[in-house]
RNA sequence: GCCGAAGUGGCGGAAUUGGCAGACGCGCACGACUCAAAAUCGUGUUCCUUCGGGAGUGAGGGUUCGAUUCCCUCCUUCGGCACCA
């Protein structure tokens, strides 16, 4: 009884017995039952009509259907509603996603069997759904854990197995230690790399697992062009899958070993000083020197040990270790030390990096560190060229001459640093050649690597120089002696710290007979070269992985795969499946999966030999479920297929598919790759399977944080329903804010939508007697009907729910303002009260078709076309013509619409208003927008 | 660090192409009805003002007769990725 004072008044309306009060409770049961009874909202083929395939998220039946369901399904049958008025046979479809863990938690923590905890929330679900007035055709219900659902689910693994999309292969995966199973990488997020669904911190475990081939999809699945999705979703999948463009190159180590690299780089593979392998890297072993095994094994049993336990994200101290092993740059032929660091990961491209320092931020860091050497190899394209100049190092009178020949310089206690063009580079040489200590040494970086002594100057442009101007500086200056290579001494200067380093894509330098090659031919000019060599080839790798499906969980399809000592991983045959799921099993969380441990389950016999064999006890990821569950909507009761091909070719692809953005990079891209195998298998056609996509936002608590109990800032559905009435639910849904904002719920608000209902309602109750309206008044009102009648049809195509209330709202005020004009009784005034009528039917559907039956008119509203508006009457005879002083608004002249320029030049200049501000100025210039605004500019 | 989105009254938000900023609603104030309250209805509501006006769409600059809208720089918030070679 928390709403004893706010439902008052539907208390005393129980009480009057008062058919003109507006009683949301009575009326929307009552056309839920006859629209069900009728059947209004089948949907069979009709080949007459055009199809329309709307499809919404399948809800996971937690038991509570919650705000986020209703802020994704109202508008969305809104709009479905809409789109049937239109003319359109509309596929509406609702089911459940009821495989998933939640159950199995549920089974342990409250001992409730999941099929009995799904089951029964379904029940609750079904009638919460109802309660929503969606036009859902309930015979095409799917729910993912029924036999009949997942028998074909089983069968499509078994069509992935018999194509080679599906794989089994030992790996090490992430493991969710609450969950108790292993999770795609799609379900680990954030930088501690927890577990979606339960926020533990996963941990890397090697299994033997299944997996599909999502990765030969790379390609097609970067192709959006067949798509009308939001530049968001197809950024965020792109980036997943996150393509980059290179080459492969073949080192050889010095046993003569090939190691592979992928480098996106290939213009600076003069520049490879070291390579970097992955620490698991096979060739690891063989590189090493017994000399180096013992650090090398334990940077190993180190980065092992670390890996379970989880890097620390603030340790970027890069570390690694020497194997004492060397490899030959293809290029160059220069020995190469082979170093192994856990920055290099196996899972990506070959596990073996060529590291180029001067180019590559992660090489430059473990250069620095490790003392390897650097050499520039690409020039930089903002020519910054730097120079510091010490007191030292120079003789009197430098600084008056260096000034004479324009350098600018700053000054500090030690000296003087210089940055100039590159071009001035000779000239800057040629005094400090003039002015050398005969102890000192100058040096200028960025754009050009120069040493200048007394007696030489030397350009560095090799490894080999690098040591021997070192040995000049520490000959100088003994100091120099702590730095391993040149880049290390100068990196310890923080005025060059910018210059040392960049990644652009600059001209080759010092590689060789491709220097001077400019950046932006450099790599294809290389990998045309290296493919002529034969070591190398131009190549394209992905960040996307194959999709770990295997789950070591009860409540799941199972992986229908025997194990015969003699035969290995067989498919259960088509006409055994499903594999059915034991009802007498032990919850208790193992880490394995509680079908292994069921006493007889897995015992089995080898459908090729007959000889006993096991079963797979894993079942699959539930994503698996939802990567078809739009084709069983089609059909869910047919058991010759998946779905029912004329089903299929009647209502296939999905026109317009909705819900949220969090589904970006897991289920949206599984039902794209799922889609494409299956084309490929011969089971479905077309490109992709859902061609229109559009995300609602999030709905938050009053409070602008996430909802959830633990925080108290639940909003029920339910209560709403309750006290407001669905219609009243679903209007301010839309209402309230952008559907792919969303944002924080607001309990205030929704009395305002109450409010305009209730007046509505009242005013169709208690329609004004006719009277004497002028002309105008049944102009403006027909015009400002068919004005929101446009915008109102273009706001559903466009998903502006938030315009289309506001429009409605605008209108029922202009309706009443008319009514009190006496416009009640005449055509426009009919055609008024329908038009509205019908335009709200989709957003309030009780409403509408009680006020509707109200105004006399057949049932049922929802089977009445979308009236097309009159663009003759939407043109408006006056114009409020702005007119502005040098664009500032200074007076407005109602003007009649089809106004000549020159007759608004002269309206404007005659208004009194505007002759105060022209101070009998002649104006310099006239802009006229015609029939909208002058603007006089003096 | 990289990529992306968004910043408009007290609040949610509106503004077809660069052309009247703040539609619609909430809240608030005042008034009507009422013994009273609720509900309902009406009026007002960006800020400042010397009542002439002036300022104003995160901040600063630019293009333009004219910028919430286009361009540049910066700030804040949110989302994604994060040693991806």
């Amino acid at each position: 009884m928390r709403f004893v004072a706010s439902t008052m008044p539907f208390l005393r309306s129980y009480k009057m017995i008062d058919q003109k009060i507006y009683k949301p409770n009575i009326i929307e049961p009552k056309w839920q039952e006859r629209w069900e009874k009728d059947g209004i909202y089948k949907s069979d083929i009709d080949k007459n009509r055009p199809k329309y395939y709307a499809l919404t998220m399948l809800p996971y039946p937690s038991g509570d259907l919650h705000m986020g369901h209703w802020w994704a399904m109202a508008p969305s049958d809104a709009r479905a509603r809409y789109l049937r008025m239109k003319g359109y046979n509309v596929l509406f479809p609702i089911g459940f996603d009821a495989f998933g863990l939640p159950a199995e938690n549920a089974a342990i923590s409250r001992n409730i069997h999941p099929r009995k905890w799904t089951y029964a929330n379904i029940e609750k679900m079904r009638k919460q759904l109802r309660s929503m007035g969606a036009m859902f055709d309930w015979r095409r219900e799917a729910i993912s854990s029924d036999p009949e659902y997942y028998r074909w689910t089983e069968w499509f693994f078994t069509q992935l197995h018999k194509h080679n999309l599906a794989y089994r292969k030992k790996a090490p995966v992430d493991w969710c230690p609450k969950c108790n199973t292993t999770l795609a990488r799609e379900q680990v997020w954030g930088e501690d790399r927890h577990c979606e669904r339960c926020n533990t911190p996963v941990i890397k475990k090697e299994l033997e697992q299944w997996f599909f081939r999502t990765t030969s999809y790379a390609e097609e699945l970067l192709d959006f062009s067949h798509l009308d999705w939001p530049e968001r979703v197809r950024l965020l999948q792109t980036n997943w899958i996150g393509r980059s463009e290179g080459a492969s190159v073949i080192f050889h180590t010095e046993q003569g070993d090939p190691l592979e690299v992928f480098t996106t780089r290939p213009d600076t593979l003069w520049g490879a000083t070291f390579m970097v392998l992955a620490p698991e890297h096979p060739l690891v072993e063989k590189l090493t020197t017994s000399a180096q095994e013992a650090e090398v094994k334990a940077y190993i049993a180190q980065t092992l040990r670390q890996s379970e336990i989880q890097r620390e994200a603030t340790d970027k101290e890069k570390s690694g270790v020497f194997t004492g092993g060397y490899a030959i740059n293809p290029v160059n032929q220069k020995r190469i030390p082979v170093w192994i660091a856990d920055y290099v990961l196996m899972t990506y491209g070959t596990g073996a990096i060529m590291a180029v320092p001067a180019h590559d931020q992660r090489d430059f860091d473990f250069a620095i560190k490790f003392g390897l050497p650097i050499l520039p190899v690409i020039d930089r394209t903002d020519g910054l060229t730097k120079s510091f100049v010490s007191c030292h190092s120079v003789v009197d009178g430098f600084i008056d001459a260096i000034e004479k020949t324009g350098f600018s310089y700053e000054e500090n206690s030690e000296g003087w640093n210089f940055t100039f063009p590159v071009t001035k580079t000779d000239e800057f040489i040629q005094v400090i050649k003039e002015f050398i200590a005969s102890k000192g040494w100058v040096e200028v970086v960025g754009s050009k690597w120069v040493f200048v002594f007394e007696n030489e100057i030397i350009v560095w442009d090799s490894v080999e120089k690098d040591q021997q101007i070192l040995k000049l500086c520490v000959e100088r200056n003994a100091d120099a002696k702590q730095y391993r290579t040149l880049m290390e001494m100068l990196w310890q200067r923080p005025f060059y710290r910018d210059a040392l380093y960049h990644d652009g894509y600059g001209t080759m330098i010092n590689s060789e007979e491709f220097s001077g090659t400019p950046g932006d031919l450099a790599k294809e000019k290389v990998i045309a070269w290296l493919q002529n060599q034969g070591t190398g080839k131009g190549m394209v790798n992905y960040r996307l992985r194959d999709w770990l499906i295997s789950r070591q969980r009860y409540w799941g399809a199972p992986i229908p795969i025997i194990y015969c000592p003699e035969h290995g991983a067989v498919d259960v045959p088509e006409d055994q499946l499903p594999v059915l799921l034991p009802d007498d099993v032990e919850w208790k969380p193992t880490g394995e999966s509680p079908l292994k441990l069921h006493p007889t389950w897995k015992n089995t016999t080898c459908p090729i030999c007959g000889k006993p064999a096991v079963r797979e006890t894993d079942t699959m990821d539930t994503f698996m479920c939802s990567s078809w569950y739009h084709l069983r909507y089609l059909s869910p009761h047919y058991d010759k297929g998946p779905f029912d091909p004329r089903e299929y070719d009647y209502w296939m692809p999905v026109d317009t598919y909705t819900g949220g953005i969090e589904h970006a990079t897991m289920h949206l891209i599984y039902t794209r790759f799922f889609h494409k195998a299956c084309r490929d298998m011969g089971i479905t056609k077309g490109p992709e399977p859902m061609i229109q996509l559009r995300n609602q936002g999030i709905i938050l608590g009053e409070d602008s944080e996430k909802m959830s109990k633990s925080r108290g800032n639940v909003v029920a559905p339910d209560e709403l329903v309750a006290r407001y009435g669905a219609d009243t639910v679903r209007a301010y849904l839309m209402f309230f804010a952008r559907w792919d904002m969303g944002g924080p719920w607001s309990s205030g608000g929704i009395e305002g939508a109450s409010r305009w209902l209730r007046r509505i309602w009242t005013f169709y109750q208690n329609l004004p007697k006719p009277g004497k309206p002028s002309i105008e008044t049944l102009k403006n009102l027909r015009r400002k009907v068919h004005q929101t009648l446009k915008q109102v049809t273009h706001d559903y195509e466009s998903f502006e729910f938030n315009t289309i209330i506001s429009g409605l709202m605008e209108l029922s005020n202009e309706m009443i303002k008319a009514g009190e004009a006496g416009a009640a009784g005449t055509k426009e005034w009919q055609e008024a009260l329908e038009i509205f009528i019908l335009m709200l039917a989709p957003a309030s559907p009780h409403i509408a078709e009680e006020l509707w039956s109200v105004l006399g008119k057949p049932y049922s509203i929802h089977q009445q076309p979308w009236p097309e508006f009159d663009p003759e009457a939407i043109i408006e005879d006056l114009i409020t013509l702005v007119v502005q002083v040098n664009g500032k608004v200074r007076d407005r002249i109602e003007a009649p619409v089809n106004i000549t320029d020159q007759e608004a030049k002269n309206l404007a200049l005659q208004s009194n208003t505007i002759q105060k501000f022209l101070e009998g100025k002649e104006p310099k210039k006239v802009i006229i927008v015609p029939g909208k605004l002058v603007n006089i500019v003096l």
